[in-house]
DNA sequence: ATAGTGCTTCCAGCTACTGGAAGCTCAAGG
DNA sequence: CCTTGAGCTTCCAGTAGCTGGAAGCACTAT
């Protein structure tokens, strides 16, 4: 299967296939042409890197979950461990953008927005806290 | 003033304080000794820098928002309006965030994270959505 | 034969810094 | 006066995860 096939596939668009190669997470062999071909389980591999991805896990972290899923004798202790700790940094993340839309949403009410200059946004950003 | 006050005045370390040179949001003058020196003006430029970016501003609003600060003829419904769409950008994300959460949280408890293989998040990761 | 699409590699750029090396300047102590 | 250490300078490279673009080969259809 030529990388075309394999991005409609597993949704990842050719450059980022060619990216996932350049730093090993997948190994597609060549075609006689030069052209990369994927098997199977490339397409498995991408589909799951696509997946994590989308549920905010780092590459390196999908590396290790690559690991795991191609480990016949992986703990499921180990996986857990890993997602756990990504939920843990997305809720800090959450909470971050939280204290940021509380502050920001506040200013953005207070301020009148219109024609005159006075703008308790930029007292707020000026003001040293 | 030298930059090492200056970072602690304004809580950015000195290489950002540089970076901020380099992008062209600060211009010091120079000292005869090659040592940048600021003015209480750069200072609360930098203040306003710092307070802008832990409310999330990109450096690009950050240079827009401070062109509005040091406008005296602005308007607010300017600087209102770089803050809304800045508020809707952080309203997206945390959206993003929580669907991550709410779909891994689920299968982080669905796996037992025990010494056997089997792992619910290594199946969901592996199946096509 | 030619046109058009798909594939290849390589290089550069994006955001917002951060680390480190090499070297100059300054203030204090002996 | 000399040395030591902190603070300052510049420059280069690297971080994360791609993405855009250029130049050029491969393949398919007409």
């Amino acid at each position: 299967m030529n990388i075309g096939d394999v991005a409609s596939r597993s949704g990842l668009p050719p450059k980022t296939i060619r990216y996932y190669e350049d730093i090993g997470l997948v190994k597609p062999v060549r075609s006689t042409n030069g052209y990369r071909r994927f098997t199977d389980a490339d397409v498995h591999k991408l589909v799951f890197l696509a997946r994590a991805r989308t549920l905010g896990f780092s590459i390196e972290d999908c590396r290790t979950l690559l690991g795991l899923y191609e480990d016949q004798s992986r703990e499921s202790a180990h996986v857990k461990a890993v997602a756990e700790e990504h939920l843990h940094a997305i809720e800090q993340k959450i909470e971050q953008l939280q204290a940021m839309h509380s502050t920001l949403s506040g200013l953005v009410e207070a301020c009148h927005g219109d024609s005159r200059p006075d703008c308790p946004i930029l007292t707020d950003l000026s003001t040293v806290k």
